[in-house]
DNA sequence: ACTAAGAATTCTGCATACAAAATATTACAT
DNA sequence: ATGTAATATTTTGTATGCAGAATTCTTAGT
């Protein structure tokens, strides 16, 4: 039975990431490495690890002297990491394998169409929603591609919890997710990476207008 | 008399990456913690925060229970980034004001024609080319971008030093600078565009032969 | 001489300690 | 009451300490 042994900034990411899709904590919040660290029970150092790893990613901000908060969320970072993420896989869908694709394109069409059916918390959803892009670009052969997708897709975690309640727009992305499973099973690569970009940018229209002005 | 205050973390970082360029060290190399701290004049604890963000970036690997080393080098891997680069700037510069590129292309033009001539040592010139597409860049409004792409070069960065010694390969890519320079001023955005995913995939031919097979 | 077990050493990962910077509080003058 | 200077407190950034895992070295046995 393999116990848990994986470094502790590792382990602490995830949590901080999962905790901020739960919304526990506000865009913009300084935090307090001592009380949180306590709180998680470990001790600053791996803590202060995970924070610059969370940095990096752009989910924190670091200042000289006044610590790690929260990066503030705003509409224009928001289109900005729409418009990195959609070039981002629709460059790996071109990468892929079309025969890879036209594959797994029916188990992508049967997760899209068991989506809105699936009455589970808004969380789950959102990890399933992450399932279904990874098993869409799991044939993508550049693994460092993938790699930055998901670093990337980190970042926009801020603002996951905004969409809280509202079960619209999944629906509408669900949809979505249908069509680009049409265009695999087709075998029209280029059609089905125009409506992931489109996928993309319809995404972030339904959340621009949940995101606070600044 | 602003005197340097920022976090050692980011010093060291760029130390490490300076290092990286001159080809001090060898892909695959494990890193000692206290002796490099030893040798930086700094502690653990910063050194391992600068290695954790190199970590991040893919400059180097982590493997519990034996520490950080530089991630080994392939043509696959270069490859791999070579495309998420081209992909990247050639985004970059489809969002940029079309009248700003105007307007700076007669530098862009000027500082690649005075490429070649430059006979300063290698480490400057890819500094130098760094600075071009950063000019190239400044005009692009998605400030996360810009940000990605520098860091996806920081992992380029175990590459650089492996064209020491040959001017042929600058020398080409200054000719394409001029060329993407040359459709900017006449406002030809496309063509500048398809010229700098050129300018990625041909210097990715020249170096792929300079790196040695796995 | 070669292998394997085990001891000794080295090194990482995490915890704690400390100094300096930033922030909060108090005292005082206006 | 308000603003400000002095001081106390909190908090970060860096250094050091320590336990356990990984590696190397030693040596006994074949």
């Amino acid at each position: 039975m393999g116990i848990e042994r994986r470094p502790l900034r590792e382990q602490i990411r995830e949590e901080l990431l999962l905790r901020l899709d739960r919304g526990d904590f506000a865009a913009g919040t300084d935090i307090n490495e001592a009380a949180l660290a306590a709180e998680l029970g470990v001790s600053r150092t791996p803590l202060r690890e995970a924070l610059i790893t969370l940095a990096g990613e752009g989910v924190l901000e670091s200042n000289q002297g006044r610590g790690f908060r929260f990066a503030p969320v705003s509409r224009k970072e928001f289109r900005e990491l729409c418009e990195i993420v959609a070039a981002l896989e629709t460059l790996a869908l071109r990468l892929s394998d079309p025969a890879y694709l036209r594959r797994v394109a029916p188990e992508l069409l049967a997760l899209a169409r068991g989506f809105p059916d699936a009455v589970a918390e808004r969380q789950v959803i959102e990890r399933h929603d992450d399932e279904w892009h990874d098993l869409l670009l799991s044939g993508c052969p550049n693994e460092r591609l993938l790699d930055l997708i998901t670093s990337v897709k980190a970042g926009m975690r801020r603002y996951t919890h905004l969409l809280a309640g509202d079960d619209a727009p999944l629906e509408r992305a669900a949809a979505e997710h249908c069509r680009i499973a049409e265009h695999l099973a087709e075998g029209d690569l280029p059609a089905a990476a125009e409506a992931l970009r489109d996928n993309w940018v319809n995404g972030m229209e339904r959340m621009l207008s949940r995101i606070p002005a600044p």
